[in-house]
DNA sequence: ACCTGAACACCGTTCAAGT
DNA sequence: ACCTGAACACCGTTCAAGT
């Protein structure tokens, strides 16, 4: 062997990024290797390299599928509920059961500490997610200053990530038996109910 | 070579744990491994399995001792303050400061996902440290049942680690300039407001 | 009893060589 | 031009063998 040409450049790609999901899905970021990847599409380790950097960046475009499915979902409980309120609850309960539903998808986004800055056109994704959450903060608090806006988008959002990453990786079973989502509940609750308050209140 | 007892059991213990620490700081995670934590005790690979199960058992030790300090350093937090509210502002500011300060140490706890279930004297660890901020809950809602605080002590704590997190591993760097303080104290200031004035309200 | 050193089964990444 | 396969520099873990 050593020139086939069985697929193009865009096939090998596509054909090991699957295998890279799978291996995820299936053993999780510490069973992820690109021998295993490149065994799995009937290739060696090596012509991986030729269509992706490494390793790492292997991983962020499998991420980048992640987002984009947590997007999707987002996208829908964004919609479907009658009160801003409403809606922010289930986006970040639609967080939570999406990250339970793809345990090491999920992980593989935040588990690892990555060598190079994230490229912009994973930046790019990031903030098409935050924007859905921005839209309704936006509806919640519309005589707000856009900074303001932001600066609760990010806290609300910081607050549910930490529910689920401590609750999703167990690292409260041995506290507490509150569930995922009633926790996100009660920090959500309070936290609108004190920004929505403090607006009508103070007008700061 | 073949038998030296240079070192007893605990000395051998004590120099791992010291020498991993030191590689975890300079080098982080990705950067430790048993053969670097043996080469720079002096003794090889092998010989670490004498004294801890295997490198997860030799991390948590380490994580361990992180914890430790990090309860020293909210503990010098949680006293000094006026009132409640800003007791609890603080211990969050102190929390971010203590991951700021040891980046690597404060990673190597959540960043991987790990084999076995958390031993007993780890969890216990970690109780220690959420009584902390139990205690100050305890004192702001002195009429709530105690399951109403226990579960705002970990919706509050997910919050803020939650804001640590995403902040600190610059995952919202693209997308806003908010300091990771202010984003706390956004979260703390509003879910401290809800969780009050629902009590005083409401009562439930 | 204590520790080694080699072995086993893996890694990510590079690149000369083959077609 | 495309892909291999060997090489390099690493891993964690085990365990027979030496003192």
């Amino acid at each position: 062997m050593a020139r086939r040409s069985d697929h193009s450049r865009e096939q090998i790609k596509e054909m090991a990024l699957q295998a890279t999901e799978k291996i995820l899905i299936e053993q999780g970021l510490a069973g992820l290797s690109t021998r295993k990847v490149a065994a799995a599409i009937g290739y060696t380790a090596g012509s991986l390299y030729l269509v992706f950097e490494n390793l790492e960046d292997l991983l962020l475009h499998v991420n980048v599928r992640t987002l984009e499915k947590l997007f999707q979902t987002l996208q829908g409980s964004a919609n479907d509920c009658p009160e801003v309120q409403t809606c922010l609850r289930n986006m970040a309960l639609a967080y939570i059961t999406f990250a339970k539903d793809h345990p090491n998808l999920w992980s593989a986004i935040f588990e690892r500490q990555w060598q190079n800055e994230m490229p912009d056109w994973y930046n790019d994704k990031i903030a098409h997610l935050f924007q859905l959450v921005e839209d309704k903060f936006q509806q919640l608090l519309p005589e707000a200053r856009t900074d303001k806006v932001a600066q609760a988008v990010r806290a609300y959002w910081c607050g549910v990530h930490g529910v689920c990453m401590l609750g999703l990786t167990g690292k409260l079973d041995a506290i507490s038996d509150h569930s995922t989502e009633e926790l996100s509940n009660t920090l959500i609750d309070n936290f609108l109910f004190g920004l929505t308050s403090k607006k009508e209140s103070r007008d700061d």
